[in-house]
Formats: structure tokens, C-alpha cells, sequence
DNA sequence: GACCAGGCACATC
DNA sequence: GATGTGCATGGT
């Protein structure tokens, strides 16, 4: 269904308006597709700051790949991520992660870029503890390929703004913003990388996000 | 000491 | 299909 032109055309205020004021965020904070897809799991219902704290945790223990990932123990994968919170359910989802990117044709997520979009996201959704927004996640920002991500952040940003009832579910919301923008992975990566820009150094709280005035001063503080 | 944070699987209706 | 629950840490 064809996303309503004044939708489609706040959409893309929206994001002009957060590339003016945020600049390119160059996102997901990880240097590598394994350490990016590490983190899109730890990260789940999770503050990124404890995230990163499991993650330095697996670097400093040599376990930020999959092959090291798979020789821990479940109680010693666990404690290693334990400041990421859900630790020995997180323990076991990385374990399935790492088990479904060996079963690939070389043992890379980079094998995923072969496929086509739908399959490779309908493999992803397959292993337990991937769910929509890790999916999304993996694809969009490890393996470079064009699919939007709905987080909390863009829940609220785009409620706020009256783009989206309270009641959409994740497909309506990733449906909309594809069919209301140019279907790029640089544009998709920057849209969501700006909006989680917005909420947490803008707003700062959820409270105050909630309640955004952003379109009344779109460009404060700018130069 | 509440309340919150870049979800997900599973049970139940 | 919608709704409820368990999972857990660290910051405010």
C-alpha cells in the first residue's frame, strides 16, 4: 500500500532535518561484522553501556569470534557477558548465532550478502534469540544490506512526531519507512543511526523524549 | 529504592 | 493474533 504523500514527506523532513543538525553518524559502533552482530544480541532490552562492558570482556578473553565464542563453557561464556544483563539466556543466544553462521557456506556472516534480502533475513529469524530488530540489526549494519531497523528509539521518535499509531507492530513501522524512502543500506544506516542520535544526546531521558519538541526547533545549536 | 534500557521466546487465552 | 511473563545488569 502506498505510504500517504504528507507521511512520506515528513518522513523525509525528518531525517534532512536530523542529518543537518547530527551530521553522519557512520554507525554500528563495532569494527567488525562479528563484533557488530555480537553486540545487536547483548544490546537486546540492554543499555549499550553495559554492553560495551561484555564486549571488552570478550575482547580481553580472545572470544569476539565465533569458532572462540563456541569453545566457552555456557557458565564461563556467561559470566563474561554478565554486565550486559540476561547473561545466561544471552549465554545461549550467541551460541545459536555462532552455530547458524558456521552452518554457512564459509562460515561468514558475509555469506549472507549472497542471498537475497527476504532469505537471508528468514534464516536469520529462524535462530532463536534473533528476533525483527536483531535481524534488521545484523543485516543492515554487518552485512551492508538494505533493510530498515525499528528499535524503542524509533518507536517513540516517529509516534511522537504522528507518523505511526500507538498500536503498530514492528512490520507496519519498517513497511512504512521503506516505502516512504529510497530503498539504500548508507540511507536506511543513517536514518536509524540519527534517530538513536536524537534520543540520547537530545532528549537524554525517555521522559523527555517522549514529549520532543523537536519539530519546533529543529535547529538549535546548530551552526 | 524505584525505574529504565537499542528484545525475545514461550505460555495462555 | 493479542496479551502476559521471565530474563538481570548498571546508571539515574
Amino acid at each position: 500500500m502506498p505510504v500517504r504523500a504528507e507521511i512520506q514527506h515528513a518522513l523525509i523532513d525528518l531525517y534532512e532535518s536530523l542529518f543537518a543538525r547530527f551530521g553522519p553518524q557512520h554507525w554500528w559502533p563495532g569494527d567488525s561484522p562479528t563484533e557488530i552482530a555480537i553486540g545487536a544480541v547483548l544490546t537486546q532490552n540492554t543499555s549499550w553501556s553495559n554492553v560495551e562492558k561484555a564486549i571488552a570482556n570478550l575482547r580481553a578473553q580472545d572470544a569476539l569470534d565465533f569458532d572462540a565464542l563456541l569453545k566457552l563453557g555456557d557458565g564461563e561464556l556467561a559470566e563474561i557477558i554478565r554486565p550486559a544483563g540476561y547473561y545466561n539466556t544471552k549465554s545461549r543466544y550467541l551460541k545459536h548465532l555462532a552455530n547458524f553462521v558456521k552452518t554457512l557456506p564459509t562460515g561468514r556472516l558475509d555469506d549472507l550478502k549472497r542471498l537475497d534480502l527476504a532469505d537471508a533475513r528468514r534464516r536469520l529469524l529462524a535462530v532463536k534469540g534473533i528476533g525483527p530488530e536483531t535481524a534488521d540489526s545484523i543485516l543492515l549494519y554487518a552485512c551492508d544490506m538494505p533493510t530498515f531497523v525499528v528499535d524503542a528509539y524509533t518507536r517513540r521518535v516517529l509516534s511522537r512526531h504522528g507518523l505511526i499509531e500507538a498500536s503498530a507492530s514492528y512490520d507496519d513501522i519498517k513497511r512504512l519507512v521503506e516505502d516512504a524512502l529510497p530503498r539504500e543500506t548508507l540511507l536506511f544506516n543513517e536514518f536509524h543511526a540519527l534517530i538513536v542520535k536524537l534520543c540520547k544526546e537530545h532528549c537524554r531521558t525517555t521522559a523527555q523524549c517522549a514529549r520532543c519538541p523537536w519539530e519546533h526547533h529543529p535547529h538549535d545549536a546548530s551552526p
